[in-house]
DNA sequence: ACAAAAGTGTTTCCTTTACACCCATGT
DNA sequence: ACATGGGTGTAAAGGAAACACTTTTGT
């Protein structure tokens, strides 16, 4: 019994996720989703937050149960059944080079590698919730920093998308959603400053 | 490891849920949503069929995935985690009285003991993605018998939303999906006969 | 003829989309 | 003064919501 977390974030302007190169068979060297065993004492969300946290310790961090995988092939080891998670971890709380010598390493989604078991299908299924998610809550608050200007928003709603958004409706819908508060203003950029907003407080995720 | 599924259908106009009185500890005599230990060579969606066809041999069912619960203490024999589902069967396929002696029984969602477990927590949750998908799929489908008509389809919805929808407005809607084919008329009423539809078979349920 | 449910269109409102120019700052 | 992204409004189109009467059958 397993808990998979898929660590999503903006790493130079792609939508990332973080995996592990395998260091022991099976799927020796291959790139894997991480994860950790569960252990007795503990629930499956305690295990995704361990297991974020043993791969660097990252805090403030949404958190949200995917799916179950249980097919009996699916680990040559025996009978391994995968509680997938995903987390959305703000770019400036990330360290790009985890680990130093590349064992954990940042992918753009859409440059994935073979991985092992069946990782690639939990990520797949990872994009789709998050994409969907977009639609109809705020769960883009996860990958902002504290403070952020309206045009980062909307680029990262559009990376995730994949597609651009017309700034004008964008502004306008989110500001309808009466979830940001201002809370300053840029400072020694070469342009017009942005407003700054962070999430209002009392505003949480909304839905499912 | 342990594979619980609701078994949600339309009895007696209410949205009701299949429940099982448990006839051994813990919570002897307490009704518990029905379920199976997952064996070592079946995956957790075998399961879930095992576990529906244990308790009355249905076909034809629609079965979904819906969360997986493992806090530690949710069972006093041990470490059990719970991988639910739920299934939706058309209330022409029930036998209302399963069992005969009241071991297995129907409960208006409205009206739930308390059970076993957390799975007042699990029915809750259920209850809650039947909703919520109702608004943006076809998963209606799969509370419906072969052939019905609008009304009776309208009447669905309603129990599941648990409001009154217009009835010129759902008609329209549901004519512009496109789902369904006239499959004949009504005989024998002491009304105007309705127009009988199934749904297209080529137009799977969509969406999640 | 009456009861009971089936069936049918139009208007209003709101949400979504398309679209282009001026503003504030640093260099 | 110019380059860079920040910031703003309005009109058209499309989808959702409100609303009432006629039709068909069995008794």
């Amino acid at each position: 019994m397993t808990v998979d977390v898929l660590i999503f974030s903006i790493v130079g302007g792609d939508l990332s996720v973080l995996l592990i190169r395998r260091s022991s068979p099976p799927h020796q060297k291959m790139f894997a989703v991480p994860g950790v065993f569960v252990q007795m004492d503990e629930s499956l969300d305690e295990a995704a937050s361990r297991a974020i946290s043993t791969k660097g310790g990252l805090s403030r961090i949404y958190l949200e149960q995917l799916y179950s995988f249980g097919r009996p092939d699916r680990d040559s080891r025996g009978r391994v059944v995968s509680v997938s998670y995903f987390a959305l971890v703000p770019e400036d709380k990330i360290t790009r080079d985890e680990g130093g010598e590349h064992v954990v390493r940042w992918f753009p989604v859409m440059k994935l590698p073979k991985l092992a078991f069946d990782h690639n299908q939990i990520v797949e299924m990872g994009i789709g919730r998050l994409r969907s998610k977009l639609a109809y809550s705020s769960i883009a608050v996860g990958l902002m920093p504290k403070s952020f200007s309206l045009s980062e928003l909307q680029r990262t709603y559009e990376l995730i998308l994949g597609e651009t958004i017309d700034k004008r409706n964008f502004r306008k819908k989110i500001t309808s959603l009466d979830l940001l508060q201002e809370t300053g203003r840029e400072v020694g950029k070469r342009r017009r400053p942005a407003v700054l907003y962070s999430f209002k407080k009392d505003k949480p995720v909304f839905f499912d």
